[in-house]
DNA sequence: GACAAAAGAGAATAATTATTCTATTATTAA
DNA sequence: TTAATAATAGAATAATTATTCTCTTTTGTC
């Protein structure tokens, strides 16, 4: 069984070369003008052997948006339950979302590039499994603003409102770190975030 | 003369039909998935015929989201101009666009998708003219939260941070109220923002 | 009404590109 | 080694589509 577990691993890694020279692709060009050639050029693989490990450009697209995506719901997840009060969830939340962006921001800008799409749900049946995702992800925010008003830490407030807002926040935030990096991390300007989403700006 | 003014007249009246139409099939399909073969048949004009009003579906595009882009920026100047505080301002802006946005659905998505590319400025000489004019704007917004904290109205955060991430705030608010429109208009709405804003969402 | 100029139409062009086909090469298990 | 299987390659396919060409119709000026 050695034999076929090395054999599997393989392709496995294959696989997951060929989604990062895609990533970067897409996150440049976007699905458009990327094309398959030059993805099998860039990969070094040839074009018919992308088509063993995707049935089709649009599946490569998808299915790399909708793994990465995972993994980043994952991470925040995990972060979100370390803490218990819920303002300590909602800074643990966008810590953790900025560091996953800064460590992977070429699927940021894919992120990003689709986020429009997913909040209509599209008309695919892969890009729809990804909506459904994103939707329960943002869910998953207002529920903790919720649970915040609830426990008296958050003003009354809208939570489906106040959680979108939040997510738009987070994402121009990161977009413009990641455009204009300054000094220091993104992550490290998680508080000057934190900040301005429970206290505001006015004096 | 009179002759000519009509002449000059019905072919701006063309020309933003033509705009118009456009921009509706960009919203909806994106760049790429429209055609101009679609655009001809929807609009009612020969393919050869749109070729006369622009060189290019590229210059379609951008000069649709160029103009546009002026109406959004020359409303919020005009409106927050009417004001003297710089909260006020602040307060003029949001709802200014977004009344824009509700009037302009179709252009919101266009400008939603393109913002990515904005940010980093593109190659193209259209596409940066634009970006040029979009960074214009976000500085107009971090120069009144620059002068309000020096006239003692706002706390003393980043201006071009807090620009950014209230026009991300902006942006996802009015994307939450289109796709899912619920009671009342999107303008009503401007002083959930402008609180959320200002005093920010704890207790 | 007649001539010049612009507008309109749809076919032709030319290039691009996702996908599939047909071999060729490497790998496995016996 | 050897038959079977999977991986790779690059050419062929087939469809799409932005753009241009050529011709016809309309419009404005005299």
């Amino acid at each position: 069984m050695e034999g076929e577990g090395r054999r599997v691993r393989e392709k496995r890694w294959r696989r997951e070369y060929l989604l990062n020279i895609s990533e970067r692709l897409f996150a440049e060009q976007g699905f458009f003008k990327t094309t398959m050639s030059q993805i099998a050029r860039e990969s070094e693989f040839a074009l018919a052997t992308i088509y063993r490990f995707f049935r089709s450009k649009e599946e490569l697209y998808f299915t790399l948006i909708e793994e990465k995506m995972e993994l980043l719901i994952n991470n925040v997840q995990e972060a979100v339950t370390k803490v218990t009060s819920s303002i300590e969830k909602i800074k643990a939340l966008i810590k953790a979302q900025m560091t996953f962006f800064e460590e992977h921001p070429y699927f940021f800008k894919i992120f990003m590039a689709e986020k429009i799409g997913l909040e209509e749900g599209g008309r695919d049946t892969l890009r729809e499994r990804i909506t459904r995702k994103y939707n329960s992800y943002l869910n998953s925010i207002s529920e903790i603003i919720r649970k915040g008003i609830r426990r008296g830490e958050f003003k009354r407030v809208d939570p489906k409102e106040t959680s979108y807002t939040l997510a738009g926040m987070l994402h121009t935030f990161t977009l413009m770190k990641l455009s204009h990096p300054g000094k220091g991390s993104l992550a490290a300007r998680a508080n000057t975030l934190m900040e301005l989403f429970l206290r505001g700006t006015q004096q």
